[in-house]
DNA sequence: GCCGTTTTCGGCCCGACTGTTTTCAGTCG
């Protein structure tokens, strides 16, 4: 079992040992240990090898065995005993605002929850309120939960899916009697949030199914294999279901299409394929009877006279019009950015050193790196007081200087945005910094004219050059914070502020939806991690993923830039200004 | 469950805010 999915496990088992109601620093040490596990650069079965897990801060003799067992078998026999106690579908207690292992223990505890249906009931009869210590704005809180999910059932983030995708394709594209394995449905589509993950499937026979099915028990993290008609469902330690859906190898392109979607694109290819004298399913292209030979999804667009419409792009949202005029719009491409302008070191509550960060930056063939550290009010974070970025200004200058070429560090700052508008920082720290970054870390529940207003005032600072995860948006969590977005946008448009893509699988923010609008106005683009770990550097893939669904292409960032002409770009609002 | 220049028990990142209370527990970043 690989990191991340030790980690998932350990959060699983720190939500189920809170729905118990555990010790809370019981529930904590889970939690803290999955956290440390994510953030372990090193595979840990190479720890584990050289027994030096227990180095890692916060994994003792208990937690020790849990991981050794779960990276040796894939499973874990405890997980599987609190798995067996507490309904799991009740972990998604979490992720209703005002709700933590407290009061979703007394929730579970106090109502005998077997299910979420239960406590639906609970709710609506009032019985929610009578519990010690909640109260009404609880009882509303959960109400809000059930009417959200509704809409549409558990969804779970790209941190989730992509790394679940691609270790679930690699495993049975290896099985015998495999074919082709891809993932397909909104997660090809790059969509932000998936409740189910579809991965087609080519066999060389239909009877390898059969086959297929015993050998699928072998997967890392499997915890139920359940038959759905002619598909599979494999459930795991993630949460995220994954659905195989089986195919002929002839009709995988016309599958793959189908399956990827969006709704309206296929209902657009097949009636470009109808208007072209073909009929178009998911079993394949057909003419005269007969089916066409495809290679893969491409000749599929190619036979219908189509440029290849990336992923991204089939919303349905006037992609197949642009694509038989040949007007696609060029999409940005990960190999194009060439650096990352928001990180956190082990200065304030990031895990690693700078000089750890530098050699991250350039295993990633990086140009250029900035250390944004948080500002001295974010006290949780070990925000920097102004001595301390002093410090930090002159170890980088240093740190450039002892450097012979490669990767250079920009100073910088990720400076909090007061209730008031003003900034936790002084001018005169800001004027030497070359990057900074202004965001908002408190007072989330400010009305929209307070919070837009209070945004809008950051950005007309002359020295703040950009604006950290604009809408504050927490996916699966918490909504953004109340502002209006057209407004932010003219503002930054207005006064040269740049937005960020913070590409937080949890975050993506500036959201997609938005990028178009603010590029349209003018207002240039950066995608950045928000770093805390070297881990996290990776996650520069889910913002890619975010600007090409927001149409961007290269130009439309800056840093995609080189370094002179990303520092030239840096100066202009300042000079602007004078 | 972890951890120790407060070492084998009694703490556990820090401080504001909220909703529940009638002095404070729980959540959140």
């Amino acid at each position: 079992m690989e990191n991340w999915e030790v980690a998932a496990a350990l959060e699983r088992m720190a939500g189920l040992l809170a729905l118990k109601g555990e010790n809370d620093y019981k529930v904590r040490a889970y939690s803290h240990a999955a956290r440390q596990v994510i953030r372990c650069t090193e595979p840990l079965s190479k720890l584990i090898a050289a027994g030096r897990l227990r180095q890692l801060p916060g994994i003792g003799e208990a937690l020790e065995a849990k991981i050794e067992e779960l990276v040796s078998t894939g499973r874990s026999s405890f997980l599987a005993r609190l798995e067996a106690e507490v309904p799991s579908e009740l972990l998604a207690l979490f992720t209703i605002p005002g709700i933590g292992y407290k009061t979703a223990a007394t929730l579970v505890q106090g109502l005998q929850l077997g299910n979420l249906a239960q406590l639906e009931e609970a709710v609506r009869d009032g019985r929610v309120e009578q519990l010690p210590g909640l109260g009404p704005a609880v009882a509303r809180s959960i109400l809000r939960f059930f009417d959200e999910r509704r809409a549409g059932p558990a969804r779970f983030h790209r941190g989730v899916a992509v790394p679940l995708a691609e270790k679930t394709v690699a495993f049975i594209k290896k099985l015998s009697g495999v074919k082709k394995v891809e993932a397909a449905g909104a997660y090809r589509r790059g969509v932000e949030m998936v409740a189910e993950m579809p991965l087609l499937v080519a066999l060389d026979e239909p009877a390898a199914g059969a086959k297929i099915k015993e050998a699928l028990w072998d997967l890392p993290g499997l915890t139920a294999l359940v038959p759905a008609g002619e598909d599979i469902i494999l459930e795991n330690v993630t949460g995220l279901p994954v659905r195989l859906i089986f195919t002929a190898k002839a009709a995988f392109p016309t599958s793959l299409a189908a399956l990827t979607g969006s709704q309206q694109h296929w209902a657009g290819l097949v009636e470009s394929a109808r208007q072209s004298g073909f009929t178009l399913t998911g079993g394949g292209l057909w003419q005269n009877g007969s089916a066409l030979r495809l290679e893969d999804e491409r000749a599929l667009y190619r036979a219908l006279k189509l440029e290849y419409v990336p992923p991204e792009l089939r919303e349905g949202a006037g992609e197949l019009a642009e694509a038989a005029a040949g007007k696609l719009p060029p999409l940005l491409e990960q190999k194009q950015i060439r650096g990352d302008l928001h990180l956190h070191s082990d200065w304030s509550d990031g895990s690693a050193s700078i000089e750890a960060l530098v050699q991250e930056a350039e295993a990633l063939g990086y140009e250029y790196m900035a250390v944004t550290d948080h500002s001295p009010s974010l006290k949780i974070a070990g925000g920097l007081a102004v001595e301390r970025l002093l410090e930090q200004i002159e170890a980088i200058r240093r740190l450039n200087e002892a450097k012979s070429g490669g990767c250079v560090i920009l100073a910088g700052a990720e400076v909090d945005i007061l209730p008031d508008g003003s900034l936790d920082l002084p001018d005169w720290i800001l004027e030497r910094l070359d990057v900074v970054i202004a965001s908002v870390h408190s007072h989330f529940r400010q009305d929209r004219e307070t919070m837009t207003s209070r945004i809008c005032r950051a950005m007309e600072h002359p020295l703040v050059h950009m604006i950290g995860h604009p809408t504050g948006r927490l996916l699966g969590s918490r909504g953004g914070y109340e502002i209006d977005v057209e407004k932010l946008i003219n503002c930054a448009a207005a006064t040269g502020t740049i937005f960020e893509i913070n590409s937080s699988p949890q975050r993506l923010d500036l959201p997609a939806a938005y990028l178009r609008p603010a590029r349209d106005a003018g207002v240039k683009i950066c995608v950045n991690t928000d770093a805390h770990s070297t881990v996290t550097m990776a996650d520069m893939s889910f913002g890619v993923t975010a600007a090409r669904r927001g149409r961007l292409a290269a130009g439309d960032l800056i840093n995609t830039l080189p370094l002179a002409e990303l520092r030239a770009v840096l100066q202009q609002k300042r000079r602007r200004e004078r």
